[in-house]
Parts: C-alpha cells; sequence; structure tokens
DNA sequence: GGGACCTAAGAAAACGCTTTCTGGTCCGCT
DNA sequence: AGCGGACCAGAAAGCGTTTTCTTAGGTCCC
C-alpha cells in the first residue's frame, strides 16, 4: 500500500497551514511563501493559497511563526506605572508607530518595585523582544544588566550606559522650563517654588536643574526651602503643597516636575481656600490631555508622546535592521499657557492691570 | 568516527535548553521536566539543573514553550481605549489577578474604530489567547462572531450573546444609580438630568435605565430635555453641558455616565462661572481614582476595578480549566458621596441651612 | 534465579511555521 | 540536438520546547 501522507490532523481534518495547502493543491512552503509574500510565487497559485486562507478562515500561528523565523517582531515598552495618564497616552503612541513599522508592542509596567522590575524583565527575555524602550525616566540599573547582557537593543530616555547597542533619547527639559519660567517672570513672580519627582530619576533632577538654571538666568535667586521633593503622584503633590502652606513665606508660584504632581497641588489649594491663580500661580509638566479640562486648565510644559515614541522606536529599528549609527536623539519641551498661571497677588497695579496679556479669569 | 551529536549549535556553543543540558550532563528531556515541576525527577539531578539553568542565565524561550504544549498561558483583555483612565485602572487589576492565576495578559484597544478591532481579533487569534474578556461595555458584534466560532472562552459585560463558552458579568447599576439618585433627592433635588453615554453601548443604555427607574422610585418624573447623550469622554461631557447650558430651565443636578463625561461637565460648569455645588451638583460614574481629586471632588458611583477583573478572570478560568459550569457573574456599584453634590440653588431655608448633613464647602 | 513490574531518564516525535535544499521544466544559445 | 542556466514548486530540515515512547536498571516475590 502507498505510504500514506504524514501530516498533523484532528479528526481526520487537516490543520493550520496544512489544511490551506490541501486546499488550494499546493505545497505548505508555497502558502508559507505566499503569506509573506515572497515574489517569486506564481499569481495564479497564490490567488488560490489567499482563496483557501479566506474561506478557511486561517489565521498563522505567530509562535510558530517566530520560532521559525527567528524573529518576534515585538518591541518592549517599560513603564513607570499605567495608571498615571502619561503613560497610557505614550502607550498609545508607541503602538501607533510601531504598528506603522510593522511591529507589535509588548509593555509592562515597573510600578517602582524591584520584583515587578524582574518580572518585566524576565516578560521581554521570554518573549524575545527584538528591542525594548525603557521609558520609566530613571535608569533602572538591573534592566539596563540583565537585558544590554543579553545584546538586547535598548533605547533610554535621558540617560542610559554609553554602550553598544544602546541608544539614548534627550530630552530638552530646559526649553520648556525656561519659557516656564521666564513666563511667570514676565508676570511678576520672584518668588518661584519647585516640586520635583522623586530625586532618584534622573528625569526628574534634570527638571530640577533645568528650573534653577532658568531662574538664574531671570536673575531670580533660587531658595532652597522652596525646593520640594514629590514623587510624580498627586499624593506626593497635594503632601509638598503642605509643606509649602506651612512655611511663613510662601511663593508665588510653583512649577511642577508633572502634571499629577500640579493637580495635587491645584487640590491641596482648592481645599484650603486658596485661588489659583490669583493667589498662587501653578504650571505643570508633561501637558497630559487632561490639563487642558483641569479647574483650571493648567499651563503645562508640553513634551510629546508621539515624539517620544517616534524616538525610541526609530531608534530600536536602527538597532534591529542595522540601519543608521545614530545614536542619539532630540526631544524638545514647549510650554502651553492656560489659565493656572497669573500676576502674583498684590501686583495688581491699575498699570499692569489693564494690560492686554492677562489671561481669563473665572468669571 | 562516532556520530557526532546533531545539536542546534551557534559558534560551537549549545543553545537553549541544550546548553543547559550538556551543562547539567542530562538530557533536555530531564531539564524540560525539571523546569516544569514534573515530580519524577530524581533531586539530585533536579539539582544540577537548576544550578546549571542559573549558571547559564538561562530563559525558557515562551514561544517554543506554547508550541510544544499547545497551551499559550495568555488571555486577552479588549478595551475600549487606554486613554481614558478607567480602563488603565482595570489593566492593573486584571494583570495583578491574572498573574496571581499564572497566566499572562495580552490587552488591546479598539479605539472605538472597526479597523482597530479587526486588529484586536486578529491579535488574540494569532497569539492564540485562551480566553478574552472583553470590557468595552457594548457588545462589539464581529469580535463575538470570529472568536465564539473558533471556541475561544469569552467573557462580557452587561450583556452578550448566549452561547456555550461565553460568560457574563451583570453589573448592578441600579444599586449606585440608585443611591446617587437618592441622595440627590435627600438633597432636595427635583430637577435632574443625566448624561448618558454613546447610546449604542449597552452598558450606557442599562445606566440610563438605571437612572429613569431610580428617578421613578424617588417619585420624580423624568424630563426628555434632561437626558442627553454623550459619548464617555471629556469633550462629549462638555458639549452635553452647553446643550443644558441653553435650554431655559435646567436641571440643578445631573448625573453622568462616566467620571471623564463629569469632568467635562465640571470643566465647562467652570467656564461659564457656574458654581459647584452651590449652583449645580454633579455626580459621576466609575469612580476613577482622579475623582477624588477633582475640584471639587466629585460625588461618583463606584464600580470596582478589582471585582471586575476577579469576576472576569474567574469566568475565563472556569471555561479553560474546565471547574465549574458559572455562567454569570454580580459585580457591584456604590455611591461615594464627596463635594460635587449639595443642596439646589435656593433650597438654603434657615431650616435646612442648619442641617447636620450639609458637605463640606470651599471656604 | 528469574520473570513481572516499577521507576526514571533518554530518544525521538510532535508543535506549526520558515527557509534551505533539490529537482524538474522550460528557455535560449551554440 | 544538446547543454547550461533560470525559475519555481515541493521536500525536508530546522526553530526550542513538550510529551510520548522506549529502554535500562532495580525490586519484589515466588
Amino acid at each position: 500500500m502507498s505510504r500514506a501522507v504524514q501530516h498533523p490532523k484532528k479528526r481526520g481534518k487537516l490543520l493550520g497551514i496544512h489544511a490551506v495547502a490541501a486546499k488550494a493543491r499546493v505545497s505548505i512552503a508555497t502558502v508559507s511563501r505566499t503569506i509573506n509574500r515572497v515574489p517569486t510565487v506564481n499569481p495564479q497559485m497564490a490567488k488560490r493559497v489567499w482563496a483557501a486562507i479566506d474561506e478557511l478562515g486561517y489565521v498563522p500561528n505567530i509562535q510558530a511563526r517566530a520560532l521559525g523565523s527567528g524573529r518576534s517582531g515585538v518591541l518592549g515598552l517599560v513603564i513607570s506605572e499605567i495608571t498615571n495618564p502619561f503613560f497610557p497616552e505614550l502607550i498609545q503612541g508607541f503602538e501607533d508607530v510601531a504598528l506603522a513599522s510593522g511591529y507589535e508592542i509588548l509593555v509592562s509596567s515597573t510600578n517602582y518595585d524591584p520584583k515587578r522590575m524582574e518580572l518585566c524583565i524576565r516578560r521581554m527575555l521570554e518573549r524575545k523582544v527584538e528591542g525594548v524602550a525603557v521609558m520609566t525616566f530613571g535608569i533602572e540599573q538591573p534592566l539596563v544588566e540583565e537585558l544590554a547582557e543579553r545584546d538586547v537593543p535598548l533605547v533610554f530616555v535621558d540617560a542610559g550606559p554609553q554602550r553598544p547597542g544602546i541608544s539614548l533619547i534627550k530630552v530638552n527639559y530646559h526649553h520648556g522650563v525656561r519659557q516656564g519660567v521666564q513666563h511667570l517672570a514676565a508676570l511678576g513672580h520672584r518668588r518661584i517654588g519647585f516640586i520635583s519627582g522623586p530625586m532618584h530619576l534622573h528625569s526628574a533632577r534634570s527638571r530640577a536643574e533645568a528650573f534653577s538654571l532658568s531662574l538664574a538666568e531671570c536673575g531670580i535667586k533660587p531658595r532652597a526651602k522652596w525646593m520640594l521633593e514629590g514623587d510624580h503622584t498627586m499624593e506626593g503633590g497635594i503632601r509638598a503643597m503642605e509643606q509649602i502652606l506651612d512655611s511663613a513665606d510662601r511663593p508665588t508660584a510653583v512649577m511642577c516636575s508633572n502634571d499629577m504632581t500640579a493637580l495635587g497641588v491645584l487640590h491641596k489649594a482648592y481645599r484650603v481656600g486658596l485661588r489659583v491663580p490669583d493667589d498662587l500661580s501653578v504650571v505643570g509638566f508633561d501637558d497630559i490631555h487632561m490639563a487642558e479640562v483641569m479647574i483650571p486648565p493648567l499651563t503645562s510644559i508640553r513634551m510629546s508622546r508621539l515624539d517620544l515614541a517616534q524616538a525610541a522606536i526609530t531608534a530600536l529599528r536602527a538597532h534591529v535592521e542595522g540601519t543608521g549609527p545614530q545614536r542619539e536623539y532630540q526631544v524638545d519641551t514647549h510650554l502651553v499657557v492656560r489659565e493656572s498661571t497669573g500676576y502674583p497677588p498684590g501686583a495688581m497695579t491699575d498699570l499692569v492691570k489693564n494690560g492686554k496679556a492677562e489671561p481669563a479669569r473665572r468669571r
């Protein structure tokens, strides 16, 4: 008797690519080639194959594909915490541009927890991602080590080790922060506070430094007691604001290292009956979507999520696909003026009061 | 000469599980068994294997695992849009409980876009997820069809087809909404508006119905002109609020189908100088984390993300692991009173004014 | 002492693809 | 006519695991 075809089946029915091959009366190799658009397949056959695929509702098993080809087609994205609205917006951008580049993404958040970070790394390794963007705005040392050691292309924002295979995205915090300080100074503020992020984060330090520098540029002497450390959460903003309120001579304006912190400040100000911007001006950082609809709408320093995503993926692709030797990418920031900033209290001379630049006020 | 061992190598070095096997002087089968904690392996050998794994920093290739075992260990989560803060909170919960159950998750958002929905489905299918939770709060018909057809266990919230393999999570909107309406009524409101979600969403309709019903329970006649359709975004909330403002006799309180809508209302109210809650009371739905820090802090109807996640995963596991025949799960909602609700304007009789229940006010 | 029966580890066959290798057909050229 | 390439479809060898099948080595008990 003739040797039966030795193919995987289930209840007599062929499975997966084999079923397609059988229906289109071609070999599985041809099916594979058709799907992957290898140009050498006979258009005639290709048509048959596509028809069969359609008819059977065939969806290739991506794991098998990855295994066979040695390419996972996945880029990793490591973020701090998904519940901070900045990150979902970043994820959205990242996904969009990854998709456009033919990649899928795998996002994992550290939640600032070493245990969770381990998990992030493991996930990336297990899934054989082709590169990972670390957008936690801090160098997570173990992350770097484990991944870099295994030659996974990496991209950091702000700071990271100088190794081959690792790219950097430099965010120009200074530009936006300077605009913010100048804006405040122009309104007449001289007593300006700053609530930073957790100081172990590189980005938080960078922002704080940009602030001090900008202050100096405007000829304002920085006061250490007005430099508070927050933690990039609303609660941190509230706590920092409490400290500010406790002090005898308060600043007339405060800048925050991110918008969540600013929301906390806004909230606390509301709680104690301080009007923003009449009694206190506040400016945020990131310009999350929600900033626009805050009460009052938040003046903030915008850092484009899309630019960030674009830069990250460009960097990763450069490594993966061996194009371009570029190592550093730039992302800019700029001020968006809304209504949480105004003249400092007591500055309402007639001269100024009738000025054209007065921001809209409640009622 | 002796037949050389025919194993995959790269530059002479063994790869993956083979390297471990070689170093521990066992077969790859034993390594696999050790990793999977099959009880029959000699503890002695197991120790050698673990040592080798450690020394080599071996991380199993999860795709190969999935292929070999036929189990992906992944649960899908389909959401509407990641930039609505409700969803990140849900994702967080989902991930936590999935992890605890030994699953990974794959989240994908539809963005209300049919094209994107296609993509969601495809992703789930390609990745061979073992089940998917559709948390879009609407029945996405094509989703159901494609996935159900292929016997992927599904769980919907609120509504979904009654098929084997499909579970439902019933959210008791009425409980929370009734509390909300009663709260408003107790404060003296009789003119209460409602801004729904997009009416093609089942959940949006359910919430609207719960509202009408609750109104009736309180002996208040619903007015069609105060039933507005929003779209679960801040912008939708703003637009709906504009309609309310345009009308001659306005409601003194409005309930919203979600918190984002409520934020829009708050914003618009602020814009036109309406004080909340003095001039208008507003209550949200979902009770996102941010509601607590809104200005004023938002009275909202809480729907626990964790409960939702728990129910979804329990349902999925029941199908995957063949445990329990349960088909329906319950999740409750309840009112959280904060400061966006107060007496209706003009209700400030002395009697009431000195009442104990008056919520905190600004200043 | 020797079969029956376990036990546990190794060999080998999947898993569902991709990709290299092979070989047949057809063409053009001398 | 005969030969060398192109060209393209199919056969088969991976990819890195899991899992089934096999077999070597013990035990036990008569």
